[in-house]
DNA sequence: TATTGTTATACTCTATAACTATA
DNA sequence: TATAGTTATAGAGTATAACAATA
């Protein structure tokens, strides 16, 4: 490789799945409500919107960030008024944070947008290729899960 | 939604796939060589091995961030030794930005970490099961080039 | 003049350490 | 003491605007 030749990009299967994967999501994730929400927030309110409320420490853990980023982005999403901090009322030290309205709003109209473009990507493969993709979907879903 | 009840997750098949390609993307990612080596560098590092020498446009412009931001990540490389600039003799303006070996050392020790897990995961699988991401990968690479 | 790369500066997201309130 | 949340502070990555060298 001291010449700098360009080497094969796909040595193997399994580079070429790696690479098809995180081609793909990055386009996916282009695809948002509002530029000015980060894909970290989406996720948050996400989170919120599939799974009911969480604590901050949860929410922390579900996004695998520190305690005190996510209290950083939870000030700026509850400024927002997509979520709300209550205390909760059997352990004082904890608080509830919940979507509001206007959260619930943002999430399903960014799913909507990706959904958009992705069901026109979609629209342009056979209907034996939709199976493959859709088969492979529970696919990484499981493998997701390891 | 204003009882904060869960949504179902999974209203579409095309809902399922986007959440199947994100989360697999994100488990995916987080298997690299060095924990110091940001995405976006071993992006850098990869598209100079698997393509040859860039100019710093022309990586800024692959690599889809603006040109100061892209000579911040070039001149962090080079002081680390994973990648050389050198003057464009046809045009001075331009410098030509190549992969030093022990670039290409840590782009192939990321890609085999990666590679090791994801070839665990589908040592799990059917042989039909990887026969269907392999086509799955293939569909997800023409839909990314939309 | 237009283009390529660079510097100056600022904003976002992330982290660790230290602090407060509660258990 | 230990835990949940927060504040203080710093580092990495990003952007736009302004500048230098060259075409």
């Amino acid at each position: 490789m001291s010449d700098h030749a360009p080497a094969s990009e796909s040595t193997s299967e399994t580079s070429a799945l790696r690479m098809a994967v995180i081609r793909f999501s990055r386009r996916l994730r282009n695809e948002r409500a509002d530029d000015a929400m980060s894909d970290g927030k989406i996720a948050v309110l996400g989170s919120l919107m599939f799974r009911g409320p969480h604590t901050l420490g949860e929410l922390a853990e579900r996004e695998r960030v520190s305690a005190p980023s996510m209290n950083r982005t939870v000030n700026c999403l509850e400024q927002d008024g997509y979520l709300t901090r209550t205390n909760d009322v059997e352990d004082r030290r904890r608080v509830i944070i919940a979507l509001t309205d206007a959260g619930t709003a943002v999430v399903r109209e960014t799913l909507r947008r990706r959904d958009a473009w992705l069901g026109d990507a979609l629209a342009s493969l056979s209907e034996q290729e939709r199976r493959t993709l859709a088969e492979a979907a529970a696919l990484m879903t499981r493998l997701a899960a390891r």
